[in-house]
DNA sequence: TGAGCTTTACTGGTATGGAAGTATGGTATA
DNA sequence: TATACCATACTTCCATACCAGTAAAGCTCA
């Protein structure tokens, strides 16, 4: 029963923030000022320093005392732990939705945008449909709180795919979100779970490439 | 290459506040003041402002505007989803562990510290020397950073063991730990991970129970 | 007596000024 | 020319004052 109240303002700064980060408007260590960012928003500095300290906590930007607040760089260590976790968890939820047989229609249909965004070459719609369809296979395993702590671990792999997406082969992920899709509708845990391995190890090629393009993004 | 600088203060009176929660001096559903803390500390309501700040972002506190802030009270949900992670990933640790056969001298080690501590009684003690047991794991399948990433959403799990540990049997505790590491030792993958998985769904029947006794300290 | 309004004492939220620390560029000196 | 020093212009951090919203006590009036 969360009342329906509005947000404070250093909270909708720091949600402004969030998305400009994730959406890759802010890259990795540019800096941040209390002082302009409140211009712009026409506010004090105050609330805007509590929306750094907030991102901060996120993971997302770096407040150094006295010398400055920068977009933190992409992790490396953050974005592997991420996918490892990842990978475990998500290969628990194939192997229960195998089991139980639930309804994929949400998962079907995800694939269908995503082959649409494909051909349009609409990189930020195939991104978040992406996400949803491995956000329906965690409803589908019944396990909505479990991908909301993902999602927060996710912060840091979102921002890396805003640049990968614009590189590497969509129709590769397509493939491999089918080949999923197909073991669990079929009912083959082992399948099933090797399909989801395979796909969130993708990334375990895709990061290297990625640093080694933009070093400067990136830190560990 | 970090600085070595002390923290500011408000990271100071955050951290103080983030151990209290855990070890459950501070009880769910307590209320904050910023006056009555920053009196504490003899320092303004400002840096404590920030510190319950950076105490909600970790899922601990609770800032109602104008009303007040208060300790967050155990998310049922929250423990359900970080038990759920722990088990999927730290599988994924046992079978790593039970193919590489590393050194496991650590876990061995913590397992006679506990036993010491179920003897004396020292409940806070066993506790950290459980977190360490499974903190070697996860360093032994060298996911250093993976177990950071865990030690975050463990923290509700924490503080609910402050209240079961006091109640439920460390003896079953230490036997399921000497399973895992049996298992582990034997290179047996199948047998660790049926013996971690076992050992961390044990919260699925304390959790309910607890919540029974305390239902005020828990929501959802 | 009791329902409804008003007052009042709190809460956290925001604005602003100054303190403390850091980086930078200029200047004096060897 | 190179180096050490220092003034200066930033940055975030903390203290203080004021604002706005909440809730509960007390009052008014039917």
């Amino acid at each position: 029963m969360i009342p329906i109240r509005a947000a404070t303002t250093a909270q909708q700064v720091h949600d402004w923030l969030y998305r400009c980060v994730l959406r890759g408007d802010l890259l990795p260590g540019t800096r941040l000022s209390e002082i302009e960012i409140a211009a712009q928003v026409n506010l004090s500095r105050q609330p805007v320093r509590e929306a750094f300290i907030r991102l901060a906590a996120d993971g997302l930007a770096e407040v150094l005392p006295q010398r400055g607040t920068y977009i933190g760089r992409i992790s490396m260590r953050a974005v592997l732990s991420a996918r490892f976790i990842r990978e475990a968890v998500e290969s628990d939820f194939a192997r229960h939705v195998a089991g139980t047989r639930p309804d994929l229609t949400a998962m079907a249909d995800e694939l269908t945008v995503q082959e649409r965004c494909d051909v349009a070459g609409d990189v930020p719609g195939f991104i978040e449909s992406d996400d949803r369809f491995h956000r329906a296979m965690a409803l589908a395993a019944d396990q909505a709180a479990v991908w909301q702590d993902l999602e927060r671990l996710k912060a840091q792999m979102n921002r890396l795919r805003h640049l990968s997406m614009r590189v590497f082969d969509r129709s590769q992920t397509i493939a491999q979100h089918r080949a999923v899709l197909t073991a669990l509708q079929a009912g083959d845990a082992d399948a099933a779970e090797d399909a989801i391995r395979t796909h969130l190890r993708q990334m375990l090629t895709e990061l290297p490439q990625m640093a080694a393009a933009h070093p400067d993004y990136f830190t560990d």
